[in-house]
RNA sequence: GCCGAGGUGGCGAAAUUGGCAGACGCACCAGACUCAAAAUCUGGCGUGGUUUACCCCACGUGAGGGUUCGAGUCCCUCCCUCGGCACCA
C-alpha cells in the first residue's frame, strides 16, 4: 500500500485551511466563545522545540476538540519579545537586539505555522512592537495616576552581571533567575508596582480558581500572610517607643529582650556610648553580608547589645534592647520580641548570650517540657492570663494592651512591590521625565509612544544604556518646558507580559489598549497552558493587573485565567533537562520531515502523561507512527470493501454488538478523557478501536459493513484533534465533504454500553474465586442466587455457612462466610 | 522546619473515585507469511510455587498498622523522590 500521509499532507492541508480561513475567529459567535491560550513564546535564538510541541500542539488539540463540541474557539499566539537573552546575544555577537528579534520572530512563525495549529494569525503580537509597548506605557502611566506605581530608595537586588535590578520574584535562593549570579544588596532609587495592596485579595481569590494545587500552594507562600499583632514597647528612660510583628502575644510575658534589626531608625539614636562602637561594626558587618551568606539558616546567631532597655509593657520591669541580623528590617516592624523558651530562633541566641529564658506556655496535656516549646498550649506564668490557652491568650493580651494604645492585631504579608524599572537596553521605555523644577513628571498620554532608539551603546556599564542616546535622554519637561532628562531605565519583561492576554481580542486596536465591551465579553481566558516555573511570577503578575484595571474601571472580571494547566517537562533521552551544552537536545523538524507533524503530535499525546512529562523515547514515536499507519490501511480497507464487498450484513449480531460497544466506548472515553487533558488515555481508546475493527474484520466472514464505515468514521473525529493533517486526508478519501473540523463531535450511546452479558467476578470473603458469565438483566436477588448455586462456589463454602452476600451489578459478588 | 505533588510490572503508564490491579503501548518470547530479512498478522508476557498439560494455589500498588464484606484508592505512623517557602517573628 502506498503511504498517504506524509509532510506532503500537512502542507496541503494547512495550504487549504489557510486559503478557506476555516480557524477564522467569528465575532459574531462571541457568545458561543472560549478563550484558549498557551504561554506566548520567547524567540530565543534557537527554534522551536518539543517543549513548544508538547505546549502548543497538544493544547492546539484540547481547542480542536472544544471547537467539534460547538465552541467559538480563541486560540492566538504572540511573542514574548523584549528581554535580556536578546540584548546579550546582542552584546556577544554585535549583531542588534531589534534584528535578531525580527529574525527569531520570523522564523518561529514559520515553525508554528508548520505545526498546524488553529492559530488565528490575525491577532498575532509582539511585545517589543511599537503598537504593543506604547500601550504597555499607557499601563505605567494609569497606574502611576492611581498611586499604583512609585518611586522609592529601597534595598534592591542587584545582579551584577546582569548589571541591573531585579524583582524579588527572580531572585532564586540568592542567586539571579537568569544567569546564576551572586545577588547583591544595593541601595538605589527604583520604580514599584503597589502589589502589595493586593496581597490580600490575591490571596482569597486562588480558591476560586481551577489551578493546579501546586501552583496555588507555591503562591499562597509566596505571599506569606501572617495575622498577628503589633505591640508597643517605651525605650527605658525616654519618650521613644518602637512596635514589634508577632503571631504569639500568648507568649509576651515570657519576652526577656526585644531584638532591632541592624539597619532599624532607632539604633542610632538610643545606642549608649559606651555600646556605640561595638553596634556600628556589627552595622557595617550585617551590611557588607551577601545574600546567599545572610540567607544561610543553620549559621550561629550573632548580635549586639545596644545598652539601651526597653519596658516590658505588661510587667514594666527593663529588658535589654539588642540588635541582630536573625531579625529583618524588611518584614513587619523590623523590630521582634525574644521570647527564648518559645521560639527557636529567640532560644539560640538566649543561650549564647546567656539571657534569660522564662516559660510562660505549657503543654495541654502537661506532657512535653522541654525548651524551646513552640506549640500551643496553656499560659503559665502570667499573672492575669495564667490557664488561658494560646489560642485565648492571643487575643486576651493584645486587648489589655489596646486599653492603652500599646497593642492592635495586625496582618503581615510576606510580598513584597513589585521592582519593575531595569537598567537595560531590550525593553519598554519608562514613560517618565525627571525635572530639576517640577520633579517627577509623567510623559503626557498624547505623547505616547515613547520610542525605544535604535542607536543605542547597549554595552553594560553599570548605567542604564539609554542615557547614551542623548537624543532620547535629553528633553524638555512637559509641565514647565525646560530641560530635563528622561527615565532611562526600561520596563521588566514581566510586564509586558502581565496584560498580553488582555491584548490578544483586540491586538489591532489603535485608539485603546482594549475595548472595555469586548474583552467583558472574551475574557477571563476559559483555558491557559504552560509551564510551572512562572507561579510566582507571570501568574501573580497577571493576576495583579486585572485586579489593578478592574479597579480602575477599565475591565469587569476578578481574575485572568480561570483554568490553569501545566504540562511537564519533555527530559533528553538520557533523563536530564534537554540544554545545548549536554547535547541531548531533541529538535521536532527531523521527525515532522520523517514521519509528518502528527506522528510528532500523536506521540507526544501517548507517550507521557501530560502533566509529568519525561524522557524522551526514539520507540515511542515509531509505534506511533505505526498505529497511524495502521488506521490508513483500515480506512483503505474498508473504502474498498465499501465498493467490491460480495457479501455484506446489516444484522446486528453479537460480533456487531462488541464492536459497537467499543465504539462507544472509545467515543465516551476521549470527550472524557480530552476534557481533562489525559491525552495518553485518549489515543488507547483510539488503538483498541482500532483493533477491534481488525479483529471484526479477521474473525467476520459476512461483514456488517455499513457499521464498519460508522465506527470508521468515529474514529476519524476522535482522533481529528489529535492528528489535523492526517484525518482531514482520511477524511477527504473517504468521500466525505470539506472539513473534518466542522463536523459535529460524537455523540456516544449508553445503550450501547450495555451488554447482553458481562463477567463478573465472584469473592469468598473478598478474594476472587471464580469469574461468571451473567446476563445484565439480572437483579441483585437473581445475581446472588445464580452465584449460590454455582459449584466451584458451593465447592469453597464447603461446610462453612454463608453470613452476608454483597451483590454489586456489573462488577461482582462477595459471599462473606464463617 | 512548614506547604504542595508523587512512589503501581523490565520500561512509559491506566484503574468509571471504595468493587476483577496492570487497560493501551514499548521491550521481550513463540508462531504465521517469506528463499531470507524487513514490514505485517496471530498468540504469550506481574512474582513465586505446583503441574506432562489444562488447571490450581500463594503473594503483589514505598514500609508498618487500622477502618471495611472488600483498600492502589479512606484514616494513623514512618521512609524516599520532586517542587515551593524559609532566621518571615
Amino acid at each position: 500500500m502506498e503511504k498517504s500521509y506524509s509532510r506532503q499532507t500537512d502542507l496541503k492541508w494547512q495550504q487549504k485551511w489557510h486559503e478557506t480561513e476555516l480557524y477564522k475567529f467569528n465575532v459574531d459567535r462571541i457568545d458561543d466563545k472560549l478563550y484558549c491560550l498557551e504561554m506566548f513564546s520567547y524567540p530565543s535564538g534557537s527554534q522551536l522545540h518539543i517543549g513548544h510541541w508538547y505546549n502548543y500542539g497538544l493544547t492546539d488539540s484540547w481547542a480542536r476538540f472544544k471547537r467539534m463540541q460547538g465552541y467559538e474557539v480563541f486560540e492566538p499566539m504572540g511573542f514574548d519579545a523584549f528581554g535580556l537573552p536578546a540584548e546579550n546575544y546582542a552584546i556577544k555577537t554585535g549583531i542588534h537586539p531589534k534584528t535578531s528579534t525580527d529574525n527569531n520572530i520570523k522564523t518561529m512563525q514559520q515553525q508554528l505555522r508548520s505545526m498546524g495549529a488553529m492559530f488565528d494569525w490575525d491577532y498575532e503580537l509582539a511585545t517589543c512592537d511599537l503598537s504593543y509597548y506604547r500601550w504597555t506605557q499607557w499601563l505605567f502611566l494609569q497606574l502611576y495616576k492611581s498611586g499604583l506605581a512609585y518611586r522609592s530608595d529601597a534595598p534592591v537586588n542587584w545582579c551584577p552581571s546582569c548589571q541591573t535590578v531585579l524583582a524579588n520574584e527572580q531572585v532564586v535562593s540568592g542567586q539571579c533567575e537568569r544567569c546564576d549570579s551572586e545577588i547583591v544588596r544595593k541601595d538605589m532609587n527604583q520604580w514599584f508596582f503597589r502589589i502589595t495592596k493586593y496581597a490580600d485579595e490575591l490571596l482569597a481569590d486562588l480558591d476560586s480558581l481551577d489551578w493546579p494545587s501546586r501552583t496555588i500552594a507555591a503562591q499562597k507562600n509566596w505571599i506569606g500572610k501572617s495575622v498577628g499583632a503589633e505591640l508597643t514597647f517605651f525605650v527605658s528612660d525616654s519618650e521613644l517607643s518602637f512596635t514589634v510583628f508577632t503571631t504569639r502575644a500568648d507568649t509576651l510575658l515570657g519576652a526577656s529582650y526585644v531584638v532591632l534589626a541592624p539597619e532599624h531608625k532607632l539604633v542610632e539614636i538610643i545606642t549608649t556610648p559606651g555600646q556605640s562602637a561595638a553596634v556600628q561594626e556589627y552595622q557595617l558587618q550585617a551590611r557588607k553580608q551577601s545574600e546567599i551568606e545572610r540567607l544561610a539558616t543553620d549559621k550561629e546567631k550573632t548580635g549586639v547589645f545596644t545598652g539601651a532597655y526597653a519596658i516590658h509593657p505588661i510587667t514594666n520591669e527593663e529588658i535589654p534592647i539588642w540588635i541582630a541580623d536573625y531579625v529583618l528590617a524588611s518584614y513587619g516592624t523590623g523590630a521582634v520580641m525574644a521570647v527564648p523558651a518559645h521560639d527557636t530562633r529567640d532560644f539560640e541566641f538566649a543561650k549564647r548570650f546567656n539571657l534569660p529564658i522564662p516559660r510562660v506556655i505549657k503543654a495541654k496535656d502537661g506532657s512535653d517540657d522541654s525548651l524551646p516549646y513552640t506549640d500551643y498550649g496553656i499560659m503559665v506564668n502570667s499573672g492575669q492570663f495564667n490557664g488561658l490557652s494560646s489560642e485565648e491568650g492571643k487575643k486576651a493580651v493584645v486587648e489589655k494592651l489596646a486599653e492603652t494604645d500599646a497593642g492592635k492585631f495586625s496582618v503581615n504579608y510576606r510580598l513584597r512591590d513589585w521592582l519593575v524599572s531595569r537598567q537595560r537596553y531590550w525593553g519598554a521605555p519608562i514613560p517618565m521625565i525627571h525635572c530639576d523644577k517640577c520633579g517627577i513628571v509623567p510623559v503626557p498620554e498624547s505623547d505616547l509612544p515613547v520610542e525605544l532608539p535604535f542607536d543605542v551603546d547597549y554595552k553594560p556599564k553599570g548605567k542604564a544604556p539609554l542615557t547614551t542616546n542623548e537624543s532620547f535622554y535629553y528633553t524638555t519637561c512637559p509641565t514647565c518646558g525646560e530641560p530635563a532628562k528622561r527615565d532611562p531605565d526600561t520596563l521588566d519583561t514581566f510586564v509586558d507580559s502581565s496584560w498580553y492576554f488582555l491584548r490578544f481580542p483586540d491586538s489591532n486596536n489603535e485608539l485603546e489598549p482594549w475595548n472595555r465591551q469586548l474583552i467583558n465579553k472574551m475574557l477571563p481566558v476559559d483555558k491557559y497552558v504552560g509551564g510551572p516555573e512562572h507561579a510566582c511570577m507571570h501568574l501573580l503578575y497577571a493576576r495583579f493587573i486585572t485586579k489593578a484595571f478592574r479597579d480602575m474601571g477599565y475591565l469587569d472580571f476578578d481574575e485572568p485565567f480561570l483554568s490553569l494547566t501545566h504540562q511537564g517537562i519533555i527530559l533528553g533521552p538520557d533523563g536530564k533537562r534537554m540544554s545545548k551544552s549536554k547535547g541531548n537536545t531533541i529538535l521536532p523538524d527531523s521527525y515532522i520531515e520523517e514521519h509528518g507533524s502528527d506522528v510528532l503530535r500523536l506521540f507526544l499525546a501517548f507517550g507521557y502523561a501530560y502533566t509529568e512529562g519525561g524522557p524522551w523515547d526514539e520507540k515511542g514515536i515509531k509505534a506511533v507512527a505505526r498505529f497511524v499507519e495502521r488506521v490508513e490501511r483500515l480506512v483503505k480497507h474498508v473504502n474498498q470493501l465499501k465498493k467490491t464487498a460480495s457479501k455484506v450484513t446489516t444484522e446486528v449480531g453479537k460480533a456487531e454488538k462488541d464492536l459497537n460497544y467499543v465504539r462507544h466506548y472509545a467515543i465516551k472515553g476521549v470527550t472524557q478523557d480530552a476534557e481533562r487533558m489525559q491525552y495518553n488515555t485518549c489515543v488507547s481508546r483510539m488503538m483498541e478501536l482500532t483493533n477491534a475493527l481488525y479483529k471484526y474484520d479477521l474473525n467476520t466472514e459476512v461483514k456488517n459493513v455499513q457499521l464498519m464505515i460508522d465506527c470508521i468514521r468515529d474514529l476519524m473525529l476522535i482522533m481529528a484533534p489529535f492528528a489535523p493533517h492526517f484525518t482531514e486526508e482520511m477524511w477527504h478519501q473517504s468521500g466525505y465533504e470539506y472539513s473534518i473540523f466542522n463536523q459535529r463531535w460524537p455523540k456516544y450511546d449508553e445503550a450501547a454500553l450495555v451488554l447482553d452479558t458481562i463477567e463478573i467476578a465472584v469473592q469468598i470473603n473478598g478474594k476472587i474465586k471464580t469469574k461468571l458469565d451473567v446476563d445484565t438483566s439480572l437483579n441483585k436477588a437473581e445475581l446472588e442466587k445464580l452465584a449460590l448455586s454455582e459449584p466451584q462456589v458451593i465447592k469453597f463454602i464447603g461446610d462453612k455457612s454463608v453470613v452476608k452476600v454483597i451483590v454489586v451489578p456489573k462488577r461482582l459478588i462477595n459471599i462473606v462466610v464463617k
